[in-house]
DNA sequence: CATTGACCCTCCAGTAACTGGAAGCCTCAT
DNA sequence: ATGAGGCTTCCAGTTACTGGAGGGTCAATG
């Protein structure tokens, strides 16, 4: 197969799998015209990779993912672990992005968005205290 | 003043005032031995980066924000648009994550994180459905 | 048989916003 | 004079691709 008919079944672009053999994530065999040669293998791998970076797994996790995958003697731990791991940075991201809306929100609404040059969202970000 | 006292002053690391400087965010004066020369100003406009980008705005919406910071005749609206505009992407972000925290956390209370390989995480990335 | 259009290939560069490190000058205190 | 910091520049690396240039390959058509 070639990497066109690969990128339309598994959905991940043709640039993005030629992304992933450089990192090593897959290895196609090579045709005679230099073209990669693809199985079905492939395709159920990269569209596990492109699952699994849905759920925002960086590069390395889907690297370690991937080996669970093909271990037939992995244990669930390893792959819970990792999940784990991943979820309390999402948890950690929104908590972050979270406070970050309240204030904006809060800015935002106290805003008149007029005319004048008056404006709670500048005052906020200006260091008046530092000039205390 | 030299770099390093405007780093502690303004909360902002001096390796990132060069890097503002380098991208003009900030135009510091030289002194004779080559130091650069800041002033109380400076410290203040990096300390309203220093906010800015803590609320997560972008460089070049701090770009934006800054010369609005300076200029007397601004009118709030434009401060308001541009917060404004950056609580929408803040709120897209929090969406796509807590999706992702959403089938992440029932993913992994499903897995039993104990020494077979049998494991709900896998198997909702894995593509089995290709191969029906 | 030549051409055309759709594929495929390999580099190279750019993205966002820094951060780390090397190599080397400046300054001040001992 | 020497040593500890502080300052300088420049280069490289980070994350995960994406776009584009320049150039082969293939199948079908005229």
């Amino acid at each position: 197969m070639n990497i066109g008919d690969v990128a339309r079944q598994s959905g991940v672009p043709a640039k993005t799998i030629r992304y992933y053999e450089d990192i090593g994530l897959i290895r196609p065999n090579r045709s005679e015209n230099g073209y990669r040669a693809f199985t079905e293998n492939h395709v159920h791998k990269l569209a596990f990779l492109g699952r699994a970076r849905a759920l925002g797994f960086t590069i390395e996790d889907c690297r370690t993912l991937l080996s669970l995958y093909e271990d037939e003697k992995r244990e669930s731990m390893q792959v819970k672990a990792v999940a784990e791991d991943h979820l309390r940075q999402i948890e950690e991201k929104i908590a972050k992005l979270q406070s970050m809306r309240a204030t904006l929100a809060e800015l935002v609404e106290k805003c008149a968005g007029d005319h004048r040059p008056d404006c709670p969202i500048i005052e906020d970000l200006s260091p008046e205290r530092l000039a205390k």
